[in-house]
DNA sequence: GCCGTTTTCGGCCCGACTGTTTTCAGTCG
């Protein structure tokens, strides 16, 4: 039998966490956080953690003796005792009923002790019936509030979280109308959207404005506010089309920084941030980093202001995953992180060629001067994707116009490249001798998604094998929310890619992020991997996509020196020939 | 439950909001 992913480990421990949290009454008891803790530890690792002995599973910052033997009792019998003695003394239906926004494990429990109510039937029954009131510590308002709150179940269900690219899309549009006020002095956004995580369970705004409650009456009014949970004046939250929460709060310029860093979270990396304040006789809060004797500011304007008064170099939001960060920074083993500035070309981008391109050569390579590029591949579909790719006249064609295009465009490299398709036994399209021709390669897979492992691995490998292939682009193949990716052994691509002179792309896509953040750190351990940050631009507005590859390479701690587009044309045109001249 | 330039025992992040409990408990982020 093999042993269960990380998910699985995650999903067990998530399940020892809130029957914890009933069994405890508290939501934050020290053991439920040490429970997060370990998940959270589990969360940044690829390798899979069931399947290691019990020295190494304690040797991981967060994990245990106790947490690791019921991981590797979860690896071995597919459950925790201590959790299935606890599903037996509490309904699971009660673990619904702390998914009500306003019920926490005290409130469940006494429903449970006073009333009988385990499960939302028994609740909403009891709260027409108005024995909620009854209870200790609750009144008719409490009632009435958690009687609202039931309808609001939906959007705080686990399975609701949204994929970053519908987020970001809401928050860039909220951010617009609010923008357009004249209100507004400055605002971003905070939170999981900011550190770039796949999904987002809420989106946090940050805002400075002499005008708060203005502000705020303007953000509940927008278009597309669904409902408004709570509004005050300074903070406000609302839902948007009946989707997803966003949260509002208006903060003093002065403190801007201070906001900013503990809005962003993550909740563990905050803490940490907060122990190391304390150790030096301070106290780190939404306002600022001060002195806890005297009450004198230290720094609260600015992040890096904060972070250099922790001694610590400014930590990019992306990584802030209390995943060893911390740590690493202040032993300067925290990368450099790679920025958009350091992005010479850009290594996979269509044009009208492609049958779902959208904007034409020319437009295309005005967009990629206007920013800056030095150099780029085009990478249009090739003939094996039959409603979109190439074939081998069109190519031609395609190249005759890149020839007059070079001829005008002095200050831009062009590569005539095409975007392969990865065959189910790793063949690519057209053959040796025509694809000697292009000047550089990007392979993809685009079909067989639900080959078993082995066969995953053994395509990929043939494709990273091949002198005509430069990257290997979006590498699973997954659309958040939408498409799991491909499974593949990452160790045997990672090392056969390095090898080969192979780079893996950073597909910048919202949809994509492809690789996953968990899988770039792991490849960062193999000597000599190179990454590609690729926008797969179909129309030019999608070549303003660079800043979320480059903010997804900062979240799996890749420096410049480790992207092959980063790299100075010689550099680049170097590793490129090497690799085709095999 | 975890962890150690305070500690193998005794600590463990911080504040706002809400409702109801006249001084605080529960929940949330």
């Amino acid at each position: 039998m093999s042993s269960p992913s990380n998910a699985a480990v995650i999903a067990a421990l998530r399940q020892l966490v809130a029957y914890t949290q009933l069994e405890d009454g508290q939501s934050q008891s020290f053991r439920t956080r040490a429970y997060q803790k370990a998940i959270d530890a589990v969360s940044v690792r690829s390798d899979p953690v069931a399947e290691l002995p019990l020295g190494e599973l304690v040797a991981i910052e967060g994990i245990g003796d106790s947490t690791a033997r019921k991981i590797i009792e979860f690896a071995e019998r597919g459950s925790i005792s201590k959790v299935e003695r606890l599903k037996a003394k509490y309904p699971a239906s009660m673990l619904d009923l702390m998914r009500i926004p306003g019920l926490g494990p005290k409130t469940v429990l006494a429903l449970q002790d006073h009333l009988g109510v385990t499960d939302v039937a028994g609740l909403r029954e009891a709260i027409e019936e108005e024995k909620l009131r009854t209870l200790p510590g609750l009144g008719a308002k409490s009632e009435k509030k958690i009687a609202e709150s039931i309808e609001l179940l939906g959007i705080h269900s686990d399975e609701s979280r949204t994929p970053i690219f519908d987020a970001m899309g809401i928050a860039h549009r909220l951010i617009a109308d609010l923008e357009a006020s004249d209100l507004v002095e400055r605002i971003e956004y905070a939170g999981s959207l900011r550190r770039l995580e796949e999904t987002i369970g809420d989106i946090d705004l940050l805002v400075v404005s002499d005008a708060p409650v203005e502000v705020i009456d303007r953000f509940t009014g927008l278009p597309g506010v669904t409902s408004v949970l709570g509004s005050g004046t300074t903070k406000a939250s609302v839902v948007i089309d009946d989707q997803i929460q966003v949260d509002l709060r208006v903060v003093d310029s002065d403190a801007f920084g201070a906001a900013w860093l503990y809005f962003t979270g993550s909740r563990s990396h905050n803490i940490e941030l907060r122990q190391r304040a304390i150790g030096r006789g301070w106290t780190l809060n939404e306002y600022a980093l001060s002195n806890v004797d005297t009450d004198e500011t230290i720094a609260s304007r600015s992040e890096e202001d904060i972070y250099r008064s922790l001694g610590l170099p400014l930590i990019t939001p992306e990584v802030r995953e209390g995943a060893g960060e911390v740590g690493a920074a202040e032993a300067g083993r925290l990368p450099r992180p790679v920025d958009i500035g350091d992005i010479r070309g850009d290594l996979h981008v269509h044009t009208t060629w492609s049958g779902d391109g959208r904007s034409s050569m020319d437009d295309m390579l005005d967009a990629l001067t206007a920013s800056g590029m030095e150099y780029v591949a085009l990478t249009d579909h090739a003939e094996d994707l039959v409603m979109n790719g190439l074939s081998r006249d069109q190519v031609l064609e395609e190249r005759a116009e890149i020839v007059e295009q070079r001829a005008s465009r002095p200050e831009l490299t062009i590569l005539h490249g095409a975007e392969l398709n990865i065959g189910p036994e790793g063949g690519v399209d057209y053959d040796p001798e025509f694809l000697a021709t292009f000047d550089f390669g990007v392979a993809s897979i685009h079909s067989h998604f639900d080959l078993p492992q082995a066969r995953q691995t053994d395509r990929l490998l043939a494709a990273v094998a091949n002198p005509a292939v430069n990257v290997i682009g979006h590498p699973s193949g997954r659309k958040i929310g939408r498409r799991p990716g491909v499974v593949f052994d990452a160790d045997a691509v990672f090392e056969a890619a390095a090898e080969n002179g192979t780079a893996i792309e950073i597909n910048c896509h919202l949809q994509r992020l492809d690789l996953a953040a968990p899988l770039i750190r792991r490849a960062m351990d193999v000597d000599g991997l190179l990454f590609a940050i690729s926008t797969d631009a179909h129309h030019t507005s999608e070549l303003a996509n660079l800043r979320w590859g480059v903010s997804q390479a900062r979240k799996g701690w890749v420096s410049a020196e480790r992207v092959l587009n980063c790299l100075t044309l010689a550099e680049f045109q170097a590793v490129v020939g090497r690799k085709r001249a095999v």
